[in-house]
DNA sequence: TAGTTATTGCGAAGCGTTCTCATTAATGAT
DNA sequence: ATCATTAATGAGAACGCTTCGCAATAACTA
């Protein structure tokens, strides 16, 4: 079972508090003097992205985190900058569970991301 | 100017037989006794990418590389066995392209990987 | 309150990738 | 063809991000 430890806390609020993706890295130097260890960073970031309640990108070598509503979304990313925006995909949700059925499989989860060139980069 | 070497043809080579994105280390695995180094494996893929003759995205930690043009498809995966069935996800290409569009994006590739379990696993 | 056990911290290790630099070989000119 | 030029290569060290191993700590439960 999850503990609610203050470590866990503190990544949870700088988490919160970031308006837009951070690294696991950055968010422990946000987090200064009581900041945790770093692997616990790591670990906590990765735990929250199974709980469903973070979102993670790679973004140029590193993984980037932010907080999330939605549970499950997808994502269009700027194969340049790596700015990122989360799309809903109705669609894909059906075609998944279609295409699965269809080959007799039992859908449980899928992946989905576009990439280009943001309108800024391509400009 | 650029050389034309027999390690970048042969990079190039596996690259373009590959049907589906390939990592550095699984290219330079593929080519087996004819591998150039590591090295100039990853330098020759990223001068592909950067001549635009070749397509990347980041892959669970890695870079994963295709040659482009390459006709791609999409894959259905067992949770359990690893079996893998290629789809056709002509649908998906649709989705991709008009989502893209829609948030000022210039669509470039896109990655969906449907997970599950197979007829036989889930009996 | 005491016992159980998830969680933490630290340093070491792992992994993908890039860098350095001496050596090799593709190219353009003679 | 031969030579000089210089891009490309190979081997391994170095690098940055992430994970692992294990002893110590601190949340939960009874």
């Amino acid at each position: 079972m999850k503990r609610t430890t203050k470590q866990r806390t503190a990544v949870m609020g700088a988490l919160a508090a970031a308006t837009d993706f951070v690294s696991a890295q950055q968010l422990h130097a946000l987090l200064g003097q009581n900041a945790p260890s770093l692997a616990t960073v790591y670990r906590t970031l990765q735990t929250l992205v199974e709980e469903g309640t973070a979102d993670t990108v790679a973004r140029g070598g590193e993984q980037a985190y932010r907080a999330c509503g939605n549970a499950h979304h997808h994502h269009l990313v700027c194969t340049e900058c790596s700015a990122t925006v989360e799309v809903d995909g109705g669609e894909i949700e059906e075609w998944a569970a279609r295409t699965a059925r269809e080959h007799g499989f039992i859908p449980d989860t899928h992946i989905a991301d576009i990439y280009g060139r943001c309108a800024r980069c391509a400009a």
